[in-house]
DNA sequence: ATTCGCCAAACTGTGTGCAGTTCGATTGAC
DNA sequence: GTCAATCGAACTGCACACAGTTTGGCGAAT
């Protein structure tokens, strides 16, 4: 199953191949060939509304066109990818409209998770990864200035804390729910996601009240400030 | 790719296997089958966590194990089946709380649907499909006891008019992340849902509520009164 | 009697060939 | 020059065969 890369790469070849036989080693070529699919669609290597070629597509990942095509019902199952029948997959658009409805969405969702994690309480392991966070945060804003490598610890951080609050709801579906509202061009966010100073520590500080109210059981106000928190995301601050 | 029913049925083959050439005619393999499968677990023909073979089913389908296979992918991305690398796929299990957690879930998604209507109002379409909805649900409500047949033209309308208020949201996302929370084993949905004549009552003048809120564009309040429609539906009244 | 290791049957993962459909190009008429 | 019909290349849908993994059971050793 080696020497698989094909000279000449059109648009859609333009995937990294390398690394495959370690990966393959446990890992399904599917679920790998959707996990890069994935990436290189969120990091928008793929035109919006362009059609994508089953044969070239499974050329670039190196692996048949049957673990291709499970890759991509997958991903036009996770939302990021459309199928119709007989015409195969196109990559799904989103207009700006839809990214900032996904901002609404989650708001509610995630607001949601809040009221519900304040109701079953945070177990251990929660209680834990949200004061890591928090102090991650508190130590990054102490800088004046914010690098890219705050940005990246910064992105880290939130994911840990909006993830530990999900886990707190403890319900799947509601994972399941908010990972759509995750799953869209990345590249986007940038234009939307202020991430001057100011808005920084006005977001961090939303997280340490939210941790508050969680762990002081005021479930309806932590639905409220974490609705609030999500929607201002999506503010235009520029 | 006839002369396919295998005498000796095992469990996961009682599905109806009638009518496959008419309806095979356009329809593609695949997405007949999942449609099939589907229904099977909603009615509640598999058992939860059982595990699905894929011989067995295509045998049952009447197709090859391509198009079966990526039936059960589908689902798995509906959230009906579990799908674990080398082990195939399980039915998922939908304990009662994962039940109870979806109608919050509806109730947040469903209510914010309501305030994006208010606020870019309703549609020709979606209006006459509202109305229509009142009207019919007026009329099964002049009925003093419910007949079944009362109760399937009842369901019939509410979802005319859900369906109408989530198209007048204009939010395929949201559209979609509502339908993971519909997505779960129907014959749970009797035990919880009340079909008393004062709470069917109730809940169609919450109705009559809503489109008139949303007609007035008051976006806050019909988001409120939605969220509180939808959760009344889990309330154990027995 | 229990546990560990091994083996075989069954099942899932993947590659590949063929059939049916779609879509673009080419040719012809107007 | 424009439009339509037709043909062909390309692409998708499906079936099937083979390879790798899991899993249950059998037997031997402790």
């Amino acid at each position: 199953m080696s020497e698989h890369g094909p000279p000449g790469a059109t648009l859609s070849e333009t995937l990294e191949i390398e690394g495959v036989e370690e990966a393959a080693r446990s890992a399904p070529r599917s679920i790998s060939a959707a996990d890069r699919v994935r990436e290189s669609i969120l990091t928008g290597q793929f035109a919006p509304g362009e059609r994508i070629n089953e044969v070239h597509l499974s050329r670039a990942l190196g692996v048949s066109r049957t673990p291709t095509r499970a890759a991509l019902h997958a991903l036009a199952a996770e939302g990021l990818v459309d199928y119709a029948h007989n015409r195969g997959f196109t990559v799904r658009e989103f207009p700006m409209q839809a990214v900032l409805d996904a901002y609404q969405i989650r708001a509610s969702l995630e607001g949601l998770a809040c009221r519900l994690a304040s109701e079953r309480g945070l177990a251990e392991e929660q209680r834990v990864a949200m004061e890591q966070a928090l102090r991650d945060g508190d130590v990054i804003l102490q800088h004046d200035i914010l690098t890219e490598g705050d940005l990246i610890a910064y992105r880290a951080m939130n994911v840990m804390f909006h993830d530990a609050i999900l886990a707190a709801a403890q319900s799947r579906m509601l994972m399941e729910a908010v990972r759509l509202t995750l799953n869209m061009p990345g590249s986007t966010h940038r234009h939307i996601v202020s991430f001057k100073h100011d808005d920084v520590r006005r977001r961090h500080d939303d997280h340490h009240r939210l941790y508050q109210l969680i762990a002081a059981g005021e479930g309806w106000r932590a639905e409220v400030l974490m609705r609030e928190h999500v929607i201002g995301l999506a503010k235009k601050t520029v």
